[in-house]
DNA sequence: ATCTAAACTAAGCGATTGCTTAGATATTAT
DNA sequence: ATAATATCTAAGCAATCGCTTAGTTTAGAT
């Protein structure tokens, strides 16, 4: 018993390497649209490594919902750190855009994607991961517009709930209208506040 | 050839009928989540019959998009009579709204869905479909927006532009907030208006 | 009544899905 | 070297996908 055999044999790739691949193509097809043939293929492992690594389809795209947070994680901490009540947000808006831009046309938020293919009653786990970053960036949204000390806490919780909102209708309607009617759009969601 | 043979045996169903049903899963569950068999058993008839009836699947959820195009009419063609400038586009939002509710919460806009669902590149004919209608709530818009003599032309268009990516987030939106965040987000919406 | 053909049922088509498994290969401790 | 075992390849699993087809039933025209 005092012998034990830990790793025969060295895993030939990076979990996180091939993840970063996982994330590009989950990106773009959507969960349902990607097989596990392509995942395979854009990976460059074979499947058993893939299930053997992430469970199933659905760890490799959880762990790639938690690889999508950490990649965003540079324009929020910007807007996390930024002094300048409604405009730090309205440039988070504007960093997003350029963020998930693919191209020319945009892939949307990822999770936005998640929330919107995958059934909210299903999936529980998924929904979770989403509902986590909402609610965080919701009181990001909180903290920056109570920079203007002009704004009662009332105020302040409507225009963050309005902010999200709105947020998540650019993420789909930045993957469908054109770059104008987008900038023209979110100057406009910002007139009010 | 004076004889011809026009129909042999009568149709146990009416197209228009199972339609209504096939509509209702495919705003339900999207188009790539429902399944042939999901129809067969929802429409109540053989596949061969729904093949014969409308080709393909493709078919089948072309002929929903047109039937929900006439069914939102009511609410459209409320729009399209409305003297009030602004408020009877933001009666539209709300009329949306409970158009698109399905026990408590919202299917969303099964056009929207399909934009977002589908991708661009491909399925040209439902991308066509849908966009027609987006040209044609557009101009509802303007046309409304114009009943207001103060505003310029410049304006409408801007301001138009600005509504129809608003009620497609709204559609996305919908989906996944509850009841309040909706409401104060329309009222935040007409706000500059 | 008989012929013709559209509309039905039910079985089955090849392809693809997510996932597993048998067996070869590589790496480490003894 | 040898034994042990994690990692690889490649084939294959049952289930489901969109769609078709063979064969029966029903109905109108003669």
């Amino acid at each position: 018993m005092s012998h034990h055999w830990i790793m025969a044999r060295k895993k030939a790739y990076d979990e996180q390497e091939v993840l970063e691949k996982a994330l590009g193509l989950f990106w773009r097809n959507g969960y349902e649209t990607t097989s596990t043939r392509m995942l395979e293929k854009e990976m460059g492992i074979n499947q058993f490594s893939i299930y053997s690594s992430f469970g199933n389809k659905q760890g490799v795209y959880i762990a790639c919902l938690k690889l999508y947070k950490q990649r965003i994680k540079t324009i929020v901490s910007k807007l996390d750190q930024s002094a300048a009540p409604v405009e730090g947000i309205k440039t988070y808006f504007y960093d997003f855009i350029e963020f998930s831009k693919d191209e020319s046309l945009s892939r949307g938020c990822l999770l936005t994607n998640a929330m919107t293919e995958l059934d909210s009653s299903q999936n529980s786990d998924i929904q979770t991961e989403v509902q986590s970053f909402i609610d965080y960036l919701t009181d990001l949204f909180a903290k920056n517009l109570s920079l203007d000390v002009s704004k009662t806490n009332a105020q302040i919780q409507e225009q963050a709930n309005y902010l999200i909102v709105a947020l998540a209708g650019l993420s789909l309607a930045s993957k469908s209208f054109d770059q104008e009617r987008i900038t023209n759009y979110i100057e406009h969601t910002f007139r009010t506040l």
